[in-house]
DNA sequence: CGAGAGCGTTATCGCTGAAA
DNA sequence: TTTCAGCGATAACGCTCTCG
């Protein structure tokens, strides 16, 4: 029985220069392609690599050149759609530019992301991309800033942390959202979002630290008031962290009383389970309740109705993104870019007028 | 416990020989 | 004689592991 696994010998340069009866230094070179060697020396030594199946060793490569040719990302939950889609347009910019993607989940959890972050940078990426979960403590990310290692902020900004920035006028368009949805005649519309808050419940704005949701229910209140609508506040819902939460969100929201007429959903999983339970409570889009949701995922458009969505740029903020992070690393001296990417509306038969019923009642 | 070798690659320096 | 393409030698990188 062998007491240590046989080592693997890996082809290095040297090999590679002893095969082809050159030095190390002009192996390098033909496979490094940097600096000058003459066609023949060159054929040599890239036939002599093809034979012996050289591979680059990327550690010792980092080690000289300080740079992983790695970018880290740290995304909110992977298993949502935006954020896969949003990653999408990452990684094919980096790759585009030579870059590869090691990516990261945070659950939205603070103490996920920092370490998170610190794992990556021990893994000396050469920058991150980073969703930052609460915009209360930004300790580790002003760390990043520290190091000399770019950072950029994806789908939310931090007005305290000046760094590349890729976001959506997230105030502007809840408020077109909700401005559809009170111009149909709604007086009950709900927020629901997967933000928790201290007690899980909403009282004012300064308990949101997610910077995009907390602009997002500011537009939303804004309209509501605007329109006369008394506290509206008190259909903000919190805390649709999974599909079961969401449940349990919807169920105690839609067999209350004064259930809302109305359904602002913050993501399209969210939103995917509150069309479940609405159906499942024999109730009807939109003639009993009619639903709004942030982000323009495959099935919104094939239910019956399909569904009335915000359609966010999401593959173009994650390119974005990336090719700001990508421009900061080729050493471009500019100032922060505040970046925020155009979103329309997909008007779509989830919204009519409130039903008579509740409207009678209200 | 500290010194130092070793890992694979890059980058710099300096040498050689041939062309101008 | 000068110039420079083409190449070799080697220090340096940051860490682990061994040795004294």
């Amino acid at each position: 029985m062998k007491r240590t696994a046989p080592k693997t010998p890996s082809i290095t340069v040297s090999d590679v220069a002893r095969a082809a009866n050159v030095s190390k230094a002009t192996a390098a070179r033909v496979l490094g392609g940097y600096g000058v060697v003459s066609d023949m020396i060159r054929a040599d030594v890239m036939a002599a690599a093809k034979a012996l199946d050289y591979r680059p060793n990327e550690l010792a490569r980092s080690m000289t050149t300080g740079r992983s040719g790695i970018i880290g990302v740290v995304v909110g939950d992977i298993e949502n759609p935006f954020f896969s889609l949003a990653v999408r347009g990452i990684s094919d910019a980096a790759r585009a530019a030579g870059f590869n993607v090691i990516l990261a989940n945070s659950g939205e959890r603070i103490e996920v992301e920092k370490a998170a972050v610190r794992l990556l940078i021990g893994k000396r990426v050469d920058g991150l991309i980073v969703t930052p979960a609460e915009s209360r403590d930004i300790s580790h990310l002003r760390d990043i800033h520290r190091s000399g290692r770019p950072l950029a902020l994806l789908d939310r900004a931090l007005p305290d942390l000046d760094v590349d920035t890729v976001t959506v006028d997230d105030r502007g368009i809840a408020m077109r959202a909700t401005r559809i949805l009170v111009d149909a005649g709604h007086r009950n519309i709900a927020y629901v979002t997967a933000v928790d808050a201290e007690g899980h419940e909403y009282r004012d704005l300064g308990q949101i630290y997610t910077s995009s949701v907390r602009e997002r229910i500011d537009g939303f209140l804004t309209v509501c008031r605007d329109a006369g609508i008394d506290r509206p506040e008190r259909y903000v819902r919190l805390g649709a962290t999974s599909p079961i939460e969401t449940r349990r969100v919807a169920d105690a929201m839609l067999s209350g009383p004064d259930r809302p007429t109305a359904i602002l959903a913050s993501d399209s999983v969210i939103a995917l389970e509150i069309f479940r339970v609405i159906r499942e409570r024999g109730l009807r889009v939109p003639e009993d309740i009619s639903l709004i949701t942030f982000h323009d995922a495959d099935w919104t458009s094939v239910t019956t109705p399909p569904i009335t969505v915000i359609d966010q740029p999401v593959y173009a903020l994650g390119k974005s993104v990336a090719e700001l992070l990508i421009r900061r690393l080729k050493g471009d001296p500019r100032p922060a870019e505040r970046l925020i990417l155009p979103t329309s509306i997909f008007e779509r038969g989830s919204v009519g007028p409130p039903s008579n019923a509740i409207a009678k009642r209200a």
